[in-house]
This record gives C-alpha cells, structure tokens and sequence, in this order.
DNA sequence: GGTTAGCACTCACGAGCGTCGAGTGCTAAC
DNA sequence: GTTAGCACTCGACGCTCGTGAGTGCTAACC
C-alpha cells in the first residue's frame, strides 16, 4: 500500500479543514464538503490507510482524524516545491513601512507588529547579523567636560555608542585629534583586533592614557557582548484565541518561553540562514513547542548581514497564507535595508 | 456603626489571608487561623458589619467574604501611612546590576526582568523622560562617501543618531569644521528651537546646502517623536499562574493590554510623578483591569528627569513587599542614573 | 450588652449516570 | 473497487444528588 493520487487529495482535504476549523475532521465531511464523488465509506477505508501510513492520527475512536506531523511535512514540502507561494499582495500590504522610520528598531518593532496582525499569530523578528564587523571610523564626542560619547561606526553600519570618562581638560578639539589617529589606525580592524592592538596604540600616542585605557574597556566589552542584535515580539496574546491553548498551563508555558530572549532568539535563528524554513511540532526541537509550527524566513542588508522573520504558530497554521506573508514583508525589509542607505 | 480597632484587625487579617490564597475567607478561618481571642460567631457578626460599611463582599452566600476595592485602599493607606515599607533588602539584591552594563536600554529591560522575577507578578519599566532636552553637541561622523552620523548630545545625556546622506566629498575635516559651528550655534538650545533656527544657520554657512538641509529634516522629524522613551516589560506569563486568570478570554485581553505598548506606557506614566502611587482595580480607570492593581514608583537622573517602575498584579497583590521591592529598585535605578555619569 | 453555642439554611462543587450523536469498522451487496 | 447498512464506541452534555463550607439567626451565658 502506498500514496496513490487520491489518497493525497483527501489527505489535502483533511489537512484544508483541519487547519480552518481545529476540529477532528471525519468521513462524511470530506464527502460531503470537498465533493470528492465519493462516499464516506470510501472516504473512510483510505482514511483508514492514511492513519496506517502515520499521516493521520485518531484521538478516540469516535472521534475524526487529525493529521499528524509527517502530514504537515509533505503538506508544507508540497506547497514549496511547486512554488506556490502566493504573492497575492494587496496594495495595502505594498508599503507597510511608508512612514518615515529611521531606526532600525523602530522598524523591527513595527514588522512584529505587522506581521502577527497579518497572520494572527505570534510573530518574532531579528536583526540582523553577520560577520565579525570591521571598524570603519572612530570617534569621540565630547558630552560633559569629564566625558565623552565613543562613536564606533563598522562596515555593516552597526554602531557601537558608550559614554567614558576623559581625565582632566580636554577640549573638542583634542578629541578630534585623537579621533584621527585612531581611526586611521583601527579602520578594517576587527573589534577583537582592535581590541589586541590597543596596547600598542596606547604607547604612541602618550599622555593621554586615561581615553585609552577606557576605550580599551569599552571595545572588550563589546567584544564579549554578542552584537547587540534586537529583537522583537509581536501578537503573542494572539495564540491565546486558538483552543490549542485553551489550558491555562499551556499557555504559560508558551509565554514564558516567548519571555526568556535568549532562548527564543536561538531558537528563531534555529538552522542557519535559508531563506525560508518550516518546522513542524516535535521538528522545533522545543519540547515546549510540540504542538507549534515555526515558520522563518530571512532578509538581508547590504552589509550582506542576515535577519529573521518568524511567525510561531499551531502546527495546524495557515501555512501558505504564513510563507506568503513571510515573504512579501522579507522582500521589504530586504528591500528597506539595502537601499537607500537611510538604515538607521 | 463605625470601624472600632476590632474591625480593623479582623479586616486586616482577612485581607492578609486572602491575598495569600485567593480563595474567600470565612469567620471559622480568621477565629482559628489568626487567633483572636473570638469565636467564629463573633467574627460573623463583625464580617457583617464590616460588609455592610463597604469593606467585604461576599461571592454568593455560602462562600466567605473577599476584600473590596475600598478595603484594600484602606489597607495600602495604612501601610503608606505607618511608613512599614520594609527596606529588608537582602544582601543579593542589593546590587542587582552588578555587571557593567553601559546601556540605558539593557538597564531598563533588566529591571524589568528583575522586578518581575522578585514580585512574581508583571512588571513595567519606563525610561526616564523630562523637560526638552536642549542640544549640547553636534557632531557629524563620516560613514561613508556618501553618508555620515549625526549624533546630537543633549543635556540629559540623551542621544539621538541618524545617518544622513552628505553630497559630493566630503572630508572629515570639513565635517569637523561644520559640527564645530553647529555646535557654537546651537547649544543649550531645545530640538524645537534648533529647527527654527536653521534656515538663518543655512544661509550663515554657505556650499554645504545638501548636509544642513538632511539635518533639517531630521530635526523636525526628531521634535515630532516624542524622544523615543523606552519600555520594558517583563513577567507577563507570571499572571497567568493566579487563579483571576483562569479564564483564558480574560488573559488574552490581559495581554494584549501589555501588548499595545503605547497605552500601557501611558496607564503606567499614569498620574504624574508621585514617589509611590497604588492604583486599585477600578482606580487604574481602565476597564479591562478591573481586577488588577498597578504600583508605581518612580527614580530620576541627575539630569532630574523622571522615570518609572510599575507593578501590575492581581488586586489581591502583596502590597508591602510589592512597595518594598520597587522602593528599592528605585533607589538603586536612581543610583546608577545620577551617579558616576556612566549611564548610556 | 457583648459573646458564644447551636441549628437551620444556602449554595457551589464534584461525582455519578444516562442520553445523544458524531464517527468508526466491518460486512455484504452492487 | 465502491457503497449502503448496521452495530459499536466514546466524548460531550445535562441532570441529579450528596457533601461541606459558610452563613444568619436565636437563645443562652457571663
């Protein structure tokens, strides 16, 4: 026995209804709604083949069939493989990001917040994030007369700003000079070099140890800290409306799992950089997500740094109307962030 | 009829115990539990006095009594007033932010954290917001060919950054001489009045059209939105484990109150900038909080602007240790903003 | 007069039970 | 191979009823 043609359109059939309705689907359903020219018992015997195969699952005998992970698997690989994401972009969707949004935050925040009201589920976006940044340009700000703010501008546009002290006097003007020499000594420097090479710098430029001392601080700091990649959540009270978290435990669990970002960011980050990724329940390898599917896709600036959009969801999630979501607002942000260089 | 000293402990004790079990107190329990020197039938007539003067209600008849609004007033007043908000900081929690941690931001949203992880319940921290900040410094950092950094130090240490595009070359040197002038013309002066102030700048330094013009742009961009105070939020699954959010229909509208960020933002800011400020169940004045209590305090920067700590829980909230956790955060946030200038 | 013991009464809660109906598997006929 | 028919299963729902916590009232007590 194996999937010959018709088995897949039930299996289609079932997973259809079972995503819309949430609801253990049965024989005489799919006879009747998705007028097959079959009758149930047909549809029953198949569905019965479909169960041995491990693509339906039975929660009591009186009960229809709900489809299982693998279900989902071929469900979803199917829907990649022939591409049919739909790009069925409405007008209104074309330009989310219209308002002038110069932060890069800013604009991470407000993909969050679309996409989840998009999808009605909960949505994740991080920045993004690539190579160790090269340092482009090195400069001190002077803030109050005892300290100054260190601009650190990289090559993925990053920037790294901290406030240090600056010994005694010292005005504008010899920050400016001293702004100069490190840059032209750091420019393509990683931060971990520049961090190495500081000792040395330290000693030709005498006298004023205290700047350098701090910098030094400051760029091994910055160094342990992984990057500062942001990130944000969206619409997680949205999961609560689907009776798959009608417990109350459940529910708790998943939003404490959406709480502690660490763990979620590894977990959206999940399997590197493709540009779109389905896993399926048990697939997430989250215990605490079994019954969940997170859907990632990915965009890209032009420092050539990736990012994640994500949406997590319950595995019986609209996945094309996900994929196609996904990929529209990746196609923004991509678009966004490369172009016209008024990223942050 | 009125409150005797009686009364008062009797209440007392029957809000203690139901903020400890959330379950309806009856007299049998106070008469034994807290023991009083009375019997149950005692108390019974007390409870029924103290229902009729508005301090109890009473679920349904055979149940025991549960606290009103008005009787938890009357006991945070009380606890306000006796000044018994214990300062019984453990060694461990006296520095909380131990670790170097350089910005505002990270601050913030580890409060949050803390807060949150002390008290059990959610917890909201707002970034200090003031006065207009007036200009202190402009600096123009070159980025690229094409772009450069405006960084635009203001006397609350706040900083704002924004690429701007520079046309034509544009050497750092000639970037320096105009944040120089900038500079000069514009300190001490609030955003809204730099931005005035720039047309009769433009014409002052003349070639550099392109760079004053973006700068203008982004001025009145900058004075539109509201400084960008930052809002963390942590613990909001905590909530979930109190039997009020039992009812996922009630949590889900809990949380997508936390959700809309701006509204919370303001329910917390709420009124002004009290020290302490309780707020209980309909006294927030927002109807889906009915049965919560928020508890604010409030810390500053040496800049004197002020920021915010909440605590949003059950109305059955344990008030004192609520008051003593935030005191002290508060202090310690005040500490580390007005002190050693390291603050972002 | 305040306090207490006693008692009848109320009512939410949960266990137990029967009904209902959706859905199945199997068999026999087409 | 398909379909009609039928017996069977089992969760959902609704009902009843016992249980126990808690009350209010009354009468006795100090």
């Amino acid at each position: 026995m194996d999937m010959d043609d018709r088995k897949l359109r039930i299996l289609q059939a079932i997973i259809d209804d079972y995503i819309l309705t949430g609801v253990p689907v049965g024989s005489r359903t799919i006879s009747k709604k998705y007028d097959m020219g079959l009758s149930s018992a047909t549809i029953r015997n198949e569905m019965s083949d479909l169960e041995e195969l491990g693509f339906l699952d039975q929660p009591h005998v009186s009960a229809g069939r709900i489809p299982s992970a693998k279900a989902y698997r071929l469900y979803v690989d199917t829907l990649l493989k022939t591409g049919k994401i739909p790009d069925d972009s409405p007008a209104s969707m074309r330009s989310l990001f219209s308002g002038r949004i110069h932060q890069m935050e800013d604009v991470i925040d407000h993909a969050a917040q679309v996409i989840s009201s998009l999808t009605h589920y909960t949505a994740v976006v991080l920045s993004p994030k690539g190579e160790q940044p090269r340092i482009q340009t090195v400069q001190l700000v002077q803030v109050s007369r005892e300290t100054a703010l260190v601009v650190i501008v990289t090559d993925q546009g990053v920037i790294r700003d901290s406030v240090i002290r600056i010994g005694g006097q010292m005005d504008s003007d010899t920050l400016y000079a001293i702004s100069r020499t490190l840059t032209e000594e750091l420019r393509g420097v990683t931060l971990q070099e520049a961090c190495q090479r500081m000792p040395e710098i330290s000693e030709r430029i005498s006298g004023n140890n205290r700047v350098l001392q701090e910098l030094y601080g400051l760029l091994s700091d910055g160094q342990r800290s992984p990057g500062r990649t942001h990130m944000a959540v969206g619409g997680t009270s949205n999961m609560l409306a689907y009776p798959e978290y009608s417990d109350v435990d459940k529910a708790r669990n998943f939003l404490s799992l959406m709480e502690t970002r660490d763990k979620l960011a590894d977990i959206i980050r999940g399997n590197g950089e493709m540009s779109f990724t389905v896993r399926i329940g048990p697939e997430t390898g989250v215990p605490e997500m079994t019954d969940c599917s997170i859907v990632t896709a990915a965009y890209s600036t032009r420092g050539g740094q990736q990012g994640t959009i994500g949406v997590i969801g319950p595995t019986r999630m609209q996945y094309s109307k996900v994929l196609s979501i996904l990929n529209i607002i990746g196609h923004q942000l991509t678009e966004m962030f490369s172009g016209d260089g008024e990223d942050r």
